[in-house]
DNA sequence: AGCACGCCGACT
DNA sequence: GTCGGCGTGCTC
């Protein structure tokens, strides 16, 4: 007998182990480790993943089986040893960890059904629910109060309940109509046709003609003017046939690629693409950190390592931020790499997401470019891994399973004896405290291609603007750059890190300001449906017209947004185009890339956005970089707000002047002392990195320590306070002194959807124990029936909120 | 996570 | 009496 050990889709500590089913003999040899099961668990149906197959247990009554949902594994065996890796290091349930690796339509979507087994023996008032139909989805009767007839008849066995276990996964197909006739055959027939059936002559002779014998009822439509009915009348005659045929979703339908070459490297590339060639061939794993100024060619080193990996037969993923996905990094790929390249990453919908990881699995592409859980990419040959814009948090996961891509590639990287490169222009100063010690192989390229000049930056103390009367939120100088680049016909790109209209509202008569009623944070307006809204719980209200408090009607708004600026900018300079990009404008499919063909076209002036503009933009005609506030990031409370500052502050500026015309950047800001700010716009990161290496000396942060957050929430301020004050002192207890142990404290966001949170921060540089120590903690407080107490693990934290 | 089972107070 | 509220414990 074979037995599979299954670990089941209930993400629960209790469940979060391998349960045994007996694999039903018609299955023996079919089923095997990294299958998608579905298996009967209690009384209802549900998914599993099998992850091993045994011969003997110890469990006394097996279950069986119920059927396989995948022919072939989903999960391969480096994978599953990945998974069980992954589940060590972020403290999360087995299964959420498979899910988080899987495309999201891979989860499995459940039904319960009443299913109707003798309408006969019903009693009148169910006879009127289920009105003659079979079966009624369970959500659907359940609250019309019938629950005890219901349950009497499913034990008279006049109902039955059906679990139902369904694979979300739809494979998209077609119809494709085929000639059921060879040449000759259908020759003769065409002769035979009756004079009046002119169209189905029409559509015979159209396979006389074709090379192929089958077409899809679409294109033969549209080809010979033909309608369904035609159609169906020869499928009756027996002379054509149909037939479903599956066709992948192609999210770039209709999208040309110029196929591109090689380009003959500089010194500084070939330098620093030699070390990772080498380490290709050798089929070893090295990180390589590429260190290389914006505008330094790091994507055709990437290119040009790859196509050495393509040449050895191997595959190869790249990394990319989600944010900077844009179609340009996505043309560079596919315009070298052409059909081999796959593309995975949010703009897609969950079924192209679906068909471009079966491209993978079936090995019909080598290369995959996506987001931070292409990582999971399921090849099995893997040649090397590359993480564009390597500092950028987006490869952090915010949920469970709490993973960072770059830790997950570099363990791909040793299972896989493959070289990593990090590419960054302002690497994490994590990593490049590892390229300094030598754990990373450090390559640096510090010129740019064509030699052109870095942009020239100047800093605008908006104090100062102030005082001299100016109120608005462009500086003098900024303004009269704007007007300037106007006039010469060039570009501008606007920066600003708040999307909306104004951040929050407040009285001045009594300063009052509108907070969310189940959160601890104020209310964002919302100018386009008028509206507070809360971005953490999704409260919503009106603007009102009169203070709560005091009822004044001098009610001021905070904080300015993109939506604010773009009524300014038509307001002071009404003759300028511009364009606004923020996830308000790019939401829909497409309207991201749509927004930078314009902008790329000479269709606007000024291209003002968010976050998403910091990167991957390469227009030629851009000349001028404004950052309207520099200082919005720097005084969040997460002590890497000044590396994140000057990180996006570079980011910004190095989008001017990358090829002939000379750029500059504008830089406003109401701390121009900052370091991470007088830094950014020197364009000097490694000043940057010692001064900052100091701080973080000083503050016993990272690299200096690792860090664990351990987050602890519930309804009762009390309850939270208490339980914090325990985990604190139980975890103190069982570290070494070198450890630092902050807090209980409550969080930076004291309460989201009337939940009190606090949280203990750990700082450590090396305890064996402590992940021992953590399972405990959330093995006690999860198993006894925490009565609504919520407890979190984020081990290397990003967002300490 | 569901779901059954079992124990209590509140009703036609 | 029985309906339905929630606490408890189990799922191969």
């Amino acid at each position: 007998m074979e037995i599979a050990s299954v670990i089941v889709d209930v993400p629960a500590m209790q469940t979060d182990r391998i349960f045994d089913y007996e694999i039903p003999a018609k299955w023996v040899g079919a089923i095997h480790p990294g299958m998608r099961v579905v298996v009967p668990f209690g009384p209802r149906k549900i998914q599993g993943f099998v992850v091993g197959i045994k011969r003997n247990t110890d469990v006394k009554k097996l279950k069986e089986i119920e059927e396989p949902m995948d022919l072939t594994p989903v999960l391969n065996e480096e994978l599953l040893n990945l998974a069980h890796w992954l589940t060590e290091k972020t403290l999360s349930f087995k299964i959420s960890v498979f899910q988080a690796m899987l495309p999201a339509a891979m989860k499995a979507k459940y039904e319960k059904i009443i299913r109707v087994v003798d309408q006969t023996a019903l009693p009148s008032d169910l006879e009127g629910i289920f009105n003659g139909k079979d079966g009624l989805p369970w959500a659907e009767i359940e609250d019309k109060g019938l629950l005890s007839n219901i349950q009497s008849e499913i034990k008279n066995g006049s109902l039955e309940v059906l679990y139902l276990v369904k694979n979300k996964a739809k494979k998209k197909t077609v119809r494709e109509i085929f000639c059921q006739l060879d040449h000759d055959d259908l020759k003769e027939q065409v002769l035979g046709l009756s004079g009046n059936a002119v169209k189905q002559k029409v559509v015979l002779e159209w396979f006389l003609k074709s090379e192929s014998t089958e077409v899809s009822a679409k294109e033969l439509m549209e080809d010979t003017g033909a309608t369904q009915s035609t159609i169906r009348g020869l499928i009756k005659k027996g002379l054509l046939g149909e037939r479903q045929k599956e066709i992948y979703r192609d999210p770039f339908e209709n999208r040309q690629f110029k196929r591109t070459k090689p380009f003959q490297l500089t010194d500084e590339q070939s330098n620093a693409i030699g070390p990772i060639l080498k380490s290709i061939e050798n089929r070893t794993h090295e990180t390589f950190l590429l260190y290389g100024v914006t505008g330094s060619g790091k994507t055709e080193v990437y290119l040009q390592s790859i196509q050495k990996v393509l040449n050895d037969g191997k595959e190869a993923i790249v990394l990319v931020p989600e944010i900077s996905l844009t179609p340009q990094m996505v043309h560079r790929f596919k315009g070298r790499f052409g059909d081999a390249v796959a593309v995975l990453h949010s703009g897609l919908s969950v079924g192209e997401k679906y068909d471009e990881w079966r491209k993978i699995q079936r090995k019909e592409v080598k290369v995959v470019v996506g987001a931070r859980s292409a990582i999971f990419a399921p090849f099995e040959n893997l040649g090397i891994i590359i993480i564009d814009e390597e500092h950028e948090t987006s490869y952090k996961q915010e949920e469970n399973p709490r993973y960072h891509a770059r830790e997950v590639a570099i363990h791909r990287g040793v299972q896989n004896h493959c070289p990593i490169i990090l590419g960054s222009a302002t690497p994490s100063l994590e990593t490049f405290a590892r390229a300094k010690k030598g754990v990373y192989t450090l390559l640096s390229l510090s010129k740019r291609m064509n030699d052109q000049a870095m942009p020239s930056v100047s800093i605008v103390d908006m104090r100062e603007e102030l005082r001299g009367g100016n109120r608005s939120m462009f500086s003098t100088e900024l303004f009269e750059k704007l007007k300037d680049r106007l006039e010469k016909k060039e570009q501008s790109v606007l920066f600003l890190n708040k999307r909306g209209h104004s951040s929050f509202i407040m009285c001045r008569d009594c300063g009052h300001v509108s907070q969310c009623p189940h959160c601890d944070i104020s209310l964002t307006y919302h100018r386009y449906s008028e509206q507070m809204k809360c971005h953490y719980c999704g409260f919503e209200e009106r603007v009102p017209m009169n203070c709560p408090e005091c009822s004044s009607e001098h009610i001021r708004y905070f904080g300015t947004g993109t939506q604010k600026v773009e009524e300014e900018l038509s307001k002071l300079i009404p003759e300028a185009r511009v364009i606004r990009m923020d996830v308000d404008t790019t939401s829909r499919k497409g309207a991201h890339e749509k927004l930078l063909n314009q902008f790329e076209d000479g269709k606007a002036d000024i291209l003002l956005g968010t976050q998403m503009i910091a990167k991957g933009l390469d227009f030629p005609n851009i000349t001028l970089v404004g950052v309207l506030s520099a200082d919005t990031m720097l005084h969040l409370p997460d002590f890497r707000a000044s590396e994140k500052t000057f990180q996006l502050l570079t980011q910004v500026s190095g989008r001017a002047g990358r090829h002939e015309l000379e750029g500059e950047v504008v830089i406003q800001t109401y701390t121009p002392e900052h370091y991470s700010i007088v830094l950014a716009g020197d364009q000097d990161y490694d000043r940057f990195y010692h001064q900052e290496m100091m701080m973080r000396k000083m503050g016993s942060y990272p690299p200096f320590y690792y860090l664990s957050l351990i987050n602890i929430s519930h309804e009762e301020l009390l309850k939270v306070v208490s339980t914090a004050e325990k985990i604190t002192k139980y975890v103190q207890s069982r570290l070494s002194s070198e450890a630092i142990v902050l807090g209980p404290v409550a969080s930076p966001i004291p309460r989201i959807k009337n939940r009190y949170r606090y949280q203990c921060l750990i700082k450590y540089k090396r305890e064996p124990g402590l992940v021992e120590t953590l399972k405990k903690v959330i093995e006690h407080y999860q198993s006894q029936a925490s009565n609504g107490l919520a407890i979190s693990i984020d081990i290397n934290p990003y967002m300490m909120m």
